[in-house]
DNA sequence: CTTGACTCTATACTTAGGTATAGGGTTTAT
DNA sequence: ATAAACCCTATACCTAAGTATAGAGTCAAG
């Protein structure tokens, strides 16, 4: 009973917090897939999608830019054998951030 | 002998990192203050422009945006009364770093 | 069976944070 | 005293990441 298969764009949007435009905009740019379509030409997703949608916004937050996000992707698509550099991205990134911390203390002491 | 005083802006963007066009851009934005001049229109900057411009970086690589910046800067002109302020600030930001670490673990294990 | 809320494509606009260029004056090293 | 290396202003351009608009088709509720 997990899957509602079928969303509409408008539902995917809602449901990712981000807007129709955006996910059209995502699609162009090759970080969602291109979704098989209806009849009439409407977009068909899977909760796939949101779930990707909400990858694609944490992966923002931490400052990793719409390319490096793709390249995340694409990395985590070729399961299996690459999993090592995407571990070593994430850790690469944690080290990243410890470092702005570091700063952040500093500052706050500056201030 | 620490003060080497009137620096040319190449100078002064030699040693903060950054481009001569960008001092001029913070300048307009208002993130470092109008500087004064030759008797031919030359910027002067004190060694004080080095060290705004390596908050400024700092403050970047922390996530905060210039019109965030400009308001520290501004906090930290009224110096006295609100370093409160300053202090609240900081913590929050520490907070969210704390917040996007735990975002980055959970990432690093969906991965 | 029509009206309102969707959806489609294509194209243009926006904001943030710069970066480049044109056309000119100045300083410095030879 | 002249050429290279600076500086000046003003204006235009750039990339990233959307956001909006126009013009047209579609679906669902009354």
């Amino acid at each position: 009973m997990r899957n509602a298969e079928s969303l509409t764009i408008g539902k995917v949007a809602d449901q990712g917090g981000v807007k129709v435009q955006t996910i059209r905009y995502y699609e162009r740019r090759g970080l969602l897939p291109k979704p098989a379509r209806t009849a009439a030409g409407y977009r068909k997703y899977s909760d796939d999608a949101i779930r990707r949608l909400r990858f694609i916004k944490q992966a923002q937050a931490l400052g990793f830019s719409l390319s490096e996000i793709e390249e995340l992707l694409a990395l985590r698509m070729q399961s299996g054998t690459t999993c090592g550099d995407i571990r070593k991205r994430a850790r690469q990134k944690i080290a990243a951030v410890n470092d702005k911390m570091e700063d952040l203390q500093r500052i706050k002491d500056a201030l």
